[in-house]
Formats: structure tokens, sequence, C-alpha cells
DNA sequence: ACGAAAAAGTTGACCCGTCAACCTTTCCGT
DNA sequence: ACGGAAAGGTTGACGGGTCAACTTTTTCGT
């Protein structure tokens, strides 16, 4: 292992461990392979369709535009996927009389069933990760969050 | 927008806003595409690319396994952006006489031109992250990250 | 010192997610 | 009320990233 470490600009630093982007994508990376893992396990939905059907359940009726912006996915892939989920019988669409551009989407029974089934096991895990930290850091994390999510934001405006 | 907004299940007990792998993936996609855009403008890298030349500019003469464990990128991953890199003149290979299996990588001088030039507004965004927070909140949010990501280890063991 | 196991890397197949182009329906200013 | 702009959605193409199979070289136990 005996690696000559001449870096010959300064010996880096910004030590790896603290760079916040590649921290985050390593966590995500992880949480996500974690998640997906979970529901192969239970049911079988790949994790975006998990995603619509969490917005299924806690939004009755709603359409592809409305869930794409609340999960921030791109509208191609959550038009895929609930294409996909009615395929399997999870998600049914009705026209809506007033506006027929959009098709109002929802669980069926048997989706209902298989989002039951996998829901306990996902919540779980999350329960996991916020009872690592008591409250104090779990808001200071939300806090962190939040202000690199501004951060980013604002940054791309004059970039 | 008068959307009915009857849930009929608990109205949504974890709100969105604070499901962790949620807000995770949504800062990652944002500053990922941040990232990628400043590189395009910027000499035209692509992240992963960017990602294996700050590993040669840390430690010089490296190989294609070492970066991948470093940047917990998939190995095929960093096999083929190593390739394209070497296509392009800004990274070169020489063989190990002590081990045949793997090749030592370098930076070319075009190599470190591109990265120098690119590098500025690579750190000045990083800067700008961790400005955002005084020393306590990026402590506490490093610290967050930690717990998570062990929280995630010991998890993958049983589930 | 021999053979099995492990490590390094490459390749092909595949899925995820994004981007841009496009079609249809609705909105809205004049 | 008409025509252009905007919104909803779908599709094709593409790059990013993962997985598994495979080759070659090295390590290591007996």
């Amino acid at each position: 292992m005996g690696m000559s470490v001449s870096t010959q600009t300064s010996q880096m630093e910004r030590p790896l461990e603290q760079r916040v982007s590649y921290r985050l994508s390593r966590l995500h990376v992880k949480l996500n392979a974690q998640a997906t893992r979970i529901l192969r396990r239970h049911g079988g939905l790949t994790l975006v369709q998990w995603r619509v059907l969490v917005m299924l359940n806690a939004f009755t009726e709603t359409t592809v535009g409305q869930v794409a912006r609340m999960t921030r996915f791109d509208k191609a892939l959550i038009s895929r996927t609930v294409k996909s989920l009615i395929r399997a019988g999870l998600v049914k669409a009705r026209s809506d009389d007033a506006d027929q551009r959009q098709q109002l989407l929802s669980m069926t029974a048997s989706g209902a069933r298989v989002f039951g089934a996998a829901a306990p096991h996902m919540y779980a895990r999350q329960d996991a990760l916020l009872e690592s930290m008591d409250a104090a850091q779990r808001e200071a994390m939300f806090d962190a969050l939040d202000r690199l999510e501004q951060v980013a934001d604002r940054a791309d405006a004059f970039r």
C-alpha cells in the first residue's frame, strides 16, 4: 500500500469526506438501493412506482402532471410509470369531463393491496432513519437541507 | 384549481416535506444538475469525468479500482469513463511492472488544463453551499449524514 | 510449487431518468 | 370569437449508472 503520496498540488485542502455534494450523492445512492431492495422483496414495485402510489394514496384522483410536480420527477418518467401501473392493474384512470387533456388517476383495490403490503416496511425504514437522531439533530438536518436547496436554487439564476 | 382534497386516509401523517430520503433525493438531483451545468459551461466535462479527475489530481498514479472505491462509483462506470478521458487526451495510462492487471493513471498536461479551468467554479459552488451554514450547523449536518449512512449500512444486513 | 480463490478490469445487456420534439386541448388578450 | 400562447401529456433518443459474466493476473494455503 505504499502509494507514493506526493500530490503536487496542496494535499487536498478539502478532504473528500467533507465535500457536500459528494457525501449527499453517496448517501442518496445507498438509500435508494436499500429502498429498491425492500420493494423488490415486498411486492415487486419499483421505486418510482412506489412514489407514484404514495401520491395516489395521499391525494385521491390526481393527474400525471401533479404527481410529477410533487415528486419532482420528470413528467415523461411519471407518464411511463403510470402506464406500467395501469398495465399491472394497480392504477386506473378516468377522463376528466372538465378538462379533456388530463386523466384522473386513482389506485385500484389491487393497487391498494400491494401498496399496503409494502408500506409498513418502507415506513419502518424511514422511522429507523429518523430515530438515529434526536429531535434537535433532526431539525438541524432538515434545516441544512432547506438551506442547501435554497442556495442551489439561487445560484441557478446567475451561473 | 379546486382539486377535491378529500384524502380518505389520514391526511398524510408524515408530511412529504419531512421524509428523509425524499428530501435527500430532491436535493441530490438539484445539486447534480447544477454541477453538470457548470461543467458544461467550463470545459465540457461530464460529472463522472470530473470526479475521476478530482481523484487523479489528489492522488497521482491511481488505478481504476482505487478510483471506483474512492468515489463509490461502479467500476464498470469508471472503466468506461477513464477510457473516454484517455480518448480525449486528458488522461494517460502506463502499465505497472509490479502488477500486470492494472494500469497507473495520471492526468496529461491538457487534462490538468481542463481540470484547472473547471476547478475554480466547482470549488466556488462548493464554498457557496458550505457558507450558507455556520460551523455548528455544518457539523450537525455532516454528523447527520454520518448517522444516516451508518443506519443504512446496518439495516442492509438483515432486511 | 501447484491449483484454487481472489483481485483488476472489460464488456454487453439492461433500466432509470432527462431532454427535446411533438400533439392536443384549454386559456386569454384584443 | 379568433388566433397565439400556454398547459397536459406522450413518445423517441440518449447518456448515466448497475449488474452479471468473463478474462487475465496475482495471491495464498497446503
